[in-house]
RNA sequence: GGCGCGAUAGCAAAGCGGUUAUGCCGCGGCCUGCAAAGCCGUUUAGUCCGGUUCGACUCCGGAUCGCGCCUCCA
């Protein structure tokens, strides 16, 4: 039975679908006018691993993660670097594309693109204003009044009194609350827009705001009323609040809702669990574009295998934060090393995996608890420790086949212990340990271990160890 | 200032009202020509102060410290 932290009822919860045997999710996903980092890198990781264990557990899922393609920083990226908004969207869609391959994520069901959306946002803010939600400001700019929205403050746990009692909104003299947001841009020299209805001083023409691209492309996707929402954690307030406050609003029957507190619609909710995946930080702080204390993905690759990043990732809690450090690193490519070793030299093969053994079963309860990968990982390290003892192929089988759940431990364990990090060894390198590897064994069969412990030392020089056994010797990469 | 989250051994990180988490590191042993890997054993815990309880790392209250959100942010 799983059972997932609900933010929005700050609890546990057992997972009930809207529609039996089908989960609709949608996640928040990047804004492509650079590299993703590491943060990004955890919520792909975080939620490919939601959807995978979903699949596991049966449930026919729709992964839909967005990509914000318009915005004030992609225009401002854009007009710098002197290329057109498309091609530098898709350069970092593409370099997204690479970097979340290689950390083992599968493509979502539907990855929408918000500029596809527009005429959903356009349609979605026109039924907003119509039922008084909305207004157009004299700038031509729209805005959403949350102050007709009851439920305003349910998700983030803040009040418009807290809001506004630590307020450090900038004063927009066309709100008419500060806390109102945009749901509309009115167009501005040099940049693109749409046409809209919404009228104002340049004729309707604008873009729309961030936080309504969510809530067309989920509705639009999803339907009105789904299953998991899931972000990080920085987006709980304002933007999932806002993009409640704009589905549930333009999808109730409430209609010209004035500024009271008591709207009287059907209830309409949008999304029955909210996740949220923790920062992933630097020296204690969180990691982010503003603070500049960013690792991209891609930089990290150029050290670590992607594996490792993987496993790093799933060694905490999801909603736990996550210090990064190569320290860190290099400890969990050490852990990782572990289990590959494990299965290093066994003819694995791909088995069913039985559920009432008791490692599987010890999996699954972890899994279904939240997700729990830490404890799913201690699982694996049992069977590790296991295999090593006994040898015992469905043991390793096991492993292999639970770990795989959660995207790790499918590659060759010699390609893996051999080949990882930066140095992909050349066919000449592989050629030059093998010729030393039999260099150094007739030396030890002549007994000649000054000679073997020099070849040995040359190598290890290199990175490379070697590891003797009754079947022979082995390498890896340090 | 408002709201929220966290504090576990050298490092990282979970569960659990009483029974070994787990990984890395350290130490002892086995194995090895010696190593490495592996196996066996083992040292380091629960920020502080109260309370509840037969019993608390686990529940409750308080303090301290750290972090996050309140502005674009995964």
């Amino acid at each position: 039975m799983l059972k997932i932290y609900n933010t929005l009822a700050r609890e546990k919860q057992v997972f009930t679908p809207i529609v039996a045997g089908k989960v609709g999710l949608y996640v928040c996903g990047m804004t492509v006018y650079d590299f993703c980092h590491l943060g990004h890198a955890r919520v792909m990781v975080v939620f490919d691993t939601v959807s995978r264990w979903l699949r596991t557990s049966g449930y026919e899922v729709t992964y839909v993660r967005n990509i914000t393609d318009i915005d004030d920083k992609i225009i401002k990226r854009a007009n710098e670097n002197g290329e057109t908004i498309t091609q530098l969207t898709q350069r970092f869609i593409d370099a997204m594309d690479e970097d979340s391959a290689k950390l083992g994520v599968i493509r979502p069901t539907i990855e929408p693109k918000a500029t596809e959306f527009v005429d959903g946002m356009i349609s979605m803010i026109s039924a907003l204003i119509d039922k008084g939600f909305a207004y157009v400001a004299d700038n031509g700019d729209v805005f959403y009044s949350v102050n007709n929205f009851a439920g305003y403050g349910k998700l983030s746990g803040k009040s418009l009194e807290d809001l506004r009692a630590g307020e450090r909104v900038e004063v927009d003299t066309h709100k008419k609350d500060p806390m109102d947001f945009v749901l509309w841009k009115s167009v501005k020299p040099n940049e693109p827009s749409w046409d809209s209805p919404f009228g104002g001083p340049n004729g309707g023409k604008g873009r729309p705001g961030w936080h309504i691209e969510c809530s067309a492309m989920s509705s639009q996707l999803l339907g009105k009323h789904f299953d998991i929402h899931g972000g990080g954690q920085d987006l709980q307030f304002p933007h999932h609040e806002n993009e409640i406050a704009q589905s549930e609003a333009a999808h109730s029957e409430a209609v010209r809702v004035e500024a009271t507190h008591s709207h009287d619609g059907q209830p309409c909710q949008m999304v029955n669990y909210w996740m949220h995946n923790g920062f992933v930080r630097v020296d204690d702080e969180k990691m982010s574009k503003s603070l500049g204390n960013f690792f991209t993905i891609r930089t990290v690759l150029e050290q670590y295998d992607a594996e490792v990043v993987r496993f790093f990732i799933l060694r905490a809690h999801y909603r736990s934060p996550l210090n990064y450090s190569d320290q860190h690193l290099d400890d969990a490519k050490a852990a990782l090393n572990r289990l590959y070793t494990a299965l290093r030299g066994l003819s694995v093969e791909a088995v069913a995996i039985d559920w009432q053994q008791s490692q599987a079963a010890s999996f699954k309860v972890a899994m279904d608890d939240d997700f729990n990968t830490p404890e799913a990982l201690a699982v694996l390290f049992d069977l590790a420790n296991e295999v090593n003892k006994t040898k015992s192929l469905a043991s390793a089988a096991l492993l292999k086949a639970l770990a795989g759940l959660i995207g790790l431990l499918q590659r060759d364990p010699d390609e893996y212990l051999q080949g990882q990090a930066n140095a992909n060894i050349s066919a000449d390198e592989a050629l030059n340990v093998d010729q030393l590897i039999i260099q150094r064994n007739e030396a030890k069969l002549s007994k000649n271990f000054a000679e073997a412990d020099r070849i040995r030392k040359l190598l290890a020089d290199a990175g490379i160890i070697l590891e003797d056994s009754s079947l022979g010797t082995t390498w890896r990469r340090a």
